[in-house]
DNA sequence: ATACAAAATTAGACTTGTCTAATAAACTAA
DNA sequence: TTAGTTTATTAGACAAGTCTAATTTTGTAT
């Protein structure tokens, strides 16, 4: 009988990790069992059992009113999973041209590969790249995230124009709708109008391509 | 209950394909519990369980006098994953600078992340190597693998001369103790001389250096 | 305040992969 | 062949992570 180390990590400690970083990065949320739950796709009572183990493991902190909070090792133990899922999904769309919809799902499976200097290595070898390839900024060795300003598209006025910056959803079926529309990160976009009905936006996309979106579309993309 | 699909593999029933595969590879050896058990540092108990699990999912046949062996679709996965253990390996010695002793732990990890086009894309990337840096041969996408024609130095008879083409054991203090002494794979080595008593060999390696080595060493160094 | 609804928690069960201990089968050497 | 030793197999238990079905607890709206 193997006495696990305290601070070994399994797969699935890992992905509670991660995803209580998710939902604390939207402010307003609580971290409550049941957005882990959600987040997770699992039930509300494996989340309970899941909060009280990495409690006693000193990596997150819980409540009930206050909700669950990642402690100091916790939340670097998040960071350095998303750093190198980030890490990996630049490799995978640069080195091994993958498509932006192909490398969220390996990068999923990659980020859990352990190995002290692996994300330092990578990080070299591809360059330090600041952001992945959805935009989003790759931590740092030490745990620093660079900030940008980022804004939804949908908060864009008619006749102003912007450069996305980020995704907002990383899904295949988003990603793929952006690829037809000719939309990467550091695409010029232009609002040229907005429905009042129902806030569906006409877009001017780079020179070509004109085209009406929906609200839920315009309010997934990042633009700066 | 999420049905499990008789194709999902799980890590666990991925290494214990590869160790039957490894084993397979002893024509001597019969594949018995105890010979996986030992393959796999798990008990004889647990074999049998997944013998059964492995059995029914028509990966191997069992049979308590002819020992496991892999049917077809159990040797097309094993081949596989050691495909994509020593495309990994290349990655992380040639792309990363790890250095020769670190990189089976991590190829370890990495080999099991799924994707239908990875190791194809990984193998493009590095050019298509057929070798990896243990002196392994690399599966083909096929399953082809280029056999080549080895002997242990320990067969090479004084006044002979060979080259490293492989290393039998890859753990981490041979592969140390083989950068001490300089050898590599391609190394040219001449045996200069057998102690009767303990089959001990003093070699000559490369041009500088003339050492003893013991007959486990030469047990486990392949030379052309 | 009461009453219903939603959220949190507990209880009990199941699956996978593991173990030890006991038993059964096969092998080996005198 | 018969005793003693390995092997193979079975039985029963356990840890991790999950689930469903209760059962609290909390919140909300009249
Ligand atoms: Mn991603
Ligand atoms: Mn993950
Ligand atoms: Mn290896
Ligand atoms: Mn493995």
């Amino acid at each position: 009988m193997p006495i696990p180390h305290e601070t070994m990590r399994s797969l699935t400690e890992e992905n509670y990790l991660k995803a209580i970083y998710r939902i604390s990065l939207n402010k307003k949320l609580k971290i409550s069992p049941t957005a882990i739950a959600d987040e997770m796709g699992v039930s509300a009572a494996s989340v309970i059992d899941m909060i009280k183990k990495l409690s006693e493991k000193k990596l997150i902190s819980y409540d009930k009113v206050k909700g669950a909070k990642l402690l100091e090792r916790g939340q670097k133990e998040a960071v350095a999973i998303i750093r190198n899922h980030r890490l990996w999904e630049v490799f995978l769309l640069e080195k091994l041209n993958y498509s932006w919809d192909e490398i969220h799902d390996i990068a999923e499976q990659l980020e859990h590969v352990k190995h002290p200097e692996l994300a330092d290595r990578l990080d070299a070898f591809l360059g330090h790249p600041e952001y992945d390839p959805h935009g989003d900024p790759i931590p740092k060795s030490n745990g620093d995230i660079p900030t940008t300003v980022k804004t939804l598209l949908s908060e864009i006025e008619i006749g102003k124009s912007c450069r996305v910056v980020a995704v907002k959803d990383t899904s295949s079926v988003f990603l793929q709708y952006l690829v037809q529309l000719s939309v990467n990160i550091g695409t010029k976009i232009k609002v040229l109008d907005i429905v009042p009905f129902d806030n569906s936006m006409l877009l001017q996309i780079g020179k070509e391509i004109k085209t009406t979106v929906s609200k839920r579309f315009a309010e997934s993309l990042l633009v700066d």
